[in-house]
DNA sequence: TGTACATCAGTGAACGCGCGTTCACTGATGTAC
DNA sequence: TGTACATCAGTGAACGCGCGTTCACTGATGTAC
């Protein structure tokens, strides 16, 4: 027999997932309070058994999110080869992540202006962390191959933006209609990659 | 004496000017076609004299914003000197236009998720424009300077990206502490360009 | 193990509210003669 | 210029709807003895 808690942290559970599936379509802040609770198999009046408001289940989300996204950029480190072809393969994996993951992925592209001002917080922390391992691994990387970057962190940042930039416009094609993102996505992070290069 | 056409275009256009105020502190797919036309000192109903639904008026504000960027982008264009720093002179226009047509860029990045899909598609369209207008820009200049680029459309989308991620933030904080947002967008513009030349 | 009481996730009804949309209407402006 | 009629932007009342929130409640689970 389940424990009365564990049963409570499956309602929780339910309330989040039900509320990431929705807000793929809507988008979370045109998501109402009945919806989510109904979607989630109990009356909206039980809903505050879980969540003071809606920008509360908001906050869950995007931890969600973030514990998401830290587990896909530790496999992905894990898996990449040193040398040639990092690129590539980095921007491979980000375009699976982003289809496998959409609805997590569309949270954090999609309510930087929608929502509390709590909330766009939380949300451009999650991107920042996002920005500084990429700096970080941009210079493990850089020093590795003896191409020191004169800016790690603007490099970083800037890489970033194309990739969401280009992660958001993944989401409104089918994946079989993608390729030329990935090839274009390619391009232009090399090309960041080269002008942050220190000139010899 | 005011013609009753005339009349009416003043109507319209005050629903478009309330609209775009209005949107800038909620986003326009929060915005009702009451408040909006309340805002404007007409009853509901009149509202449907000028538009059919929300989602019309939302394409209409989408003419305004292509309208204000394309002239902006003109003077901008002019203004300019041929020779060095281009790239300040640019990002430091483009943030005041940013700050004194806020709400008018809130829309621009704010609404990529939100809303239907006939406005997402207009909006995809005025961002496309503003890159092929860059495009162009960055082709003439490198000619210019004898400095040719390997693919001037991945470098402008390149641009367009951090530029509307920077633009994003610049909305988030007051103009006097946005410095260090001007410094940073300067460099990293600076670092995909330089990124995008041909090495020879 | 059995009993008596406490806890509390979830129920269902009710509330007042702002919403989009419709409708018959008003009265100023425009047009034809 | 004056008159009779047409047009139509805007009115105000009404509608049904889904919303967030409250409340007293139920009944299964948990706890103390």
């Amino acid at each position: 027999m389940k424990s009365r808690n564990e049963k409570k942290l499956e309602t929780r559970r339910r309330l989040i997932q039900v509320a990431l599936q929705l807000s793929a379509e809507v988008g979370f802040s045109n998501l109402s309070l009945r919806e989510v609770s109904v979607a989630a198999g109990i009356t909206p009046a039980a809903f505050y058994r879980h969540f003071r408001d809606m920008e509360d289940l908001g906050l869950a989300l995007l931890d969600e999110v973030g514990l998401s996204l830290r587990q896909f950029l530790r496999d992905a480190r894990r898996r990449l080869p040193t040398g040639k072809g990092r690129v590539e393969i980095s921007v491979q994996a980000f375009l699976e992540y982003v289809n496998s993951n959409s609805n997590l992925f569309r949270l954090l592209v999609g309510e930087r202006q929608g929502g509390s001002s709590a909330f766009r917080k939380a949300l451009f922390a999650e991107i920042d962390q996002f920005v500084s391992e990429l700096k970080e691994d941009l210079e493990k990387a850089a020093s590795a191959d003896n191409k020191p970057l004169t800016n790690a962190a603007y490099a970083a940042e800037a890489v970033i933006a194309v990739v969401f930039t280009v992660g958001a416009e993944a989401l409104e094609i089918p994946k079989h209609k993608q390729e030329f993102l990935a090839t274009r996505l390619v391009e232009e992070v090399k090309m960041i990659l080269r002008g942050a290069r220190k000139r010899d």
